[in-house]
DNA sequence: CTGTATCCTTAAAGATACTG
DNA sequence: CAGTATCTTTAAGGATACAG
C-alpha cells in the first residue's frame, strides 16, 4: 500500500510476515480459508472486494507457498498449505484482541474445538510457565545485524514496569 | 491505504483488529513500543518513516487507546497502555511464524523471559488440551448478524481434512 | 465460473521547509 | 526535540468490460 519502504530490509521477523501477511486483504483471505472457503466466488462474495485484487492476493499467497490451488484449472480450489496453517495462532490471537477490545456487541463468532470448547486465549509462557508483560526481554538472534544488536542491547538498559 | 472497503463493516473481530492495527507501521509501533522505545526520534531512527507519517500513527494510536502520551508536552513518552500490551500474543505469534517460514539467516531477535528461556511457540488449545488445525470450529457468535450465521453454517456443513 | 485488461480515483507515504 | 504544513509521487483498490 503505497509502500515506499520495503519492510523486508527491517532486520525483524514480525516486518517479514508483515511483508507477507500484513495488507489489509490476506489475512482476512486466510481466515475465510481456515473457515471452508475454497472458490474465488466465495471469497468474493465473503469479502467483497474487486476481482482483479482478488485474483492478485490469492495468486501471490500461492506464490508465497500459504495457500495451494488445486483441482480443474478453470475451477480452482484453493486451500491452505501447511505454511498458511501455521498462521492461525497469529490469526487467532489477533482476532482474540479485536473480541476482548474492539468487538462491542460479543463477539461474531467464536472459535471452539470439535467438542465445542472454546479456544483458549494465548497466553505469554516460557518453559510452561506464564509471564507477564514485563518479564518479556529481546535478544540477538542468530541473524541479527550488528545495528540492530547495539540498539537491542541499548533497549535492554531500560527499566522494565509491570 | 487506498482503503475502500471500510473493513469495520465485515462484521468479524478480525476485521476490527486489522482495521486498527492492520496497517503497515501500526504494529512495528507496538513492537518497538514493547522494546522500550519512547521517543519520537527514537520509533522514527528505528523505524525509518517519515515524520508526517509517524506523527500521524502516533497520534491514532493515542487515539485508539494503545499507546498512552506522557510526560513536557514538548517531549513526550510514548507507552503501551494495557489494551497495547494484550497485543503482545498476536504480535509474537506473527513473529514467530515469520522466524519459523519467513526468515532465512535464523531470527534476527530472540524474545525470552527474564531468565532467558525462549517463549513458548504458541499453539492451539481448548481446556489445556492441544489441538490440531482440523479440530478446529467457527460458531456464530453474540455479535454475529443473519448473514454471516448462515454463511458459518453452510461452511460447517464442508468436510474438513487434517 | 475464473479470471484478465484497462481505466480511474483516492489516499498513503515520502521529502522538505518551517515552527514552538 | 517534536511535531506541523505543504507538495508530489506512486500505487492500491474499485468498476467494468471482456475472454477462456
Amino acid at each position: 500500500m503505497a509502500e515506499k519502504t520495503d519492510l523486508s530490509r527491517l532486520n525483524c521477523s514480525l516486518a517479514g510476515a508483515l511483508s507477507i501477511v500484513g495488507d489489509w486483504w490476506s489475512l482476512l483471505i486466510v481466515r475465510d480459508a481456515l473457515l471452508g472457503v475454497q472458490r474465488f466466488g466465495e471469497f468474493r462474495q465473503s469479502l467483497g472486494l474487486a476481482r482483479n485484487i482478488l485474483a492478485d492476493r490469492l495468486r501471490r499467497l500461492v506464490a508465497d507457498g500459504i495457500l495451494s490451488r488445486e483441482g480443474p484449472e478453470q475451477r480452482p480450489l484453493y486451500g491452505l498449505t501447511v505454511k498458511g496453517r501455521a498462521l492461525a495462532p497469529a490469526l487467532l490471537a489477533l482476532m482474540q484482541w479485536g473480541d476482548q477490545w474492539v468487538s462491542k456487541e460479543g463477539p461474531p463468532v467464536v472459535v471452539t474445538d470439535s467438542g465445542g470448547r472454546e479456544i483458549d486465549p494465548f497466553t505469554l509462557q516460557a518453559g510452561g510457565r506464564q509471564l507477564g508483560y514485563g518479564d518479556l526481554r529481546f535478544q540477538p538472534g542468530a541473524g541479527c545485524q550488528p545495528d540492530t544488536r547495539t540498539f537491542l542491547a541499548e533497549m535492554a538498559k531500560r527499566p522494565r514496569d509491570a
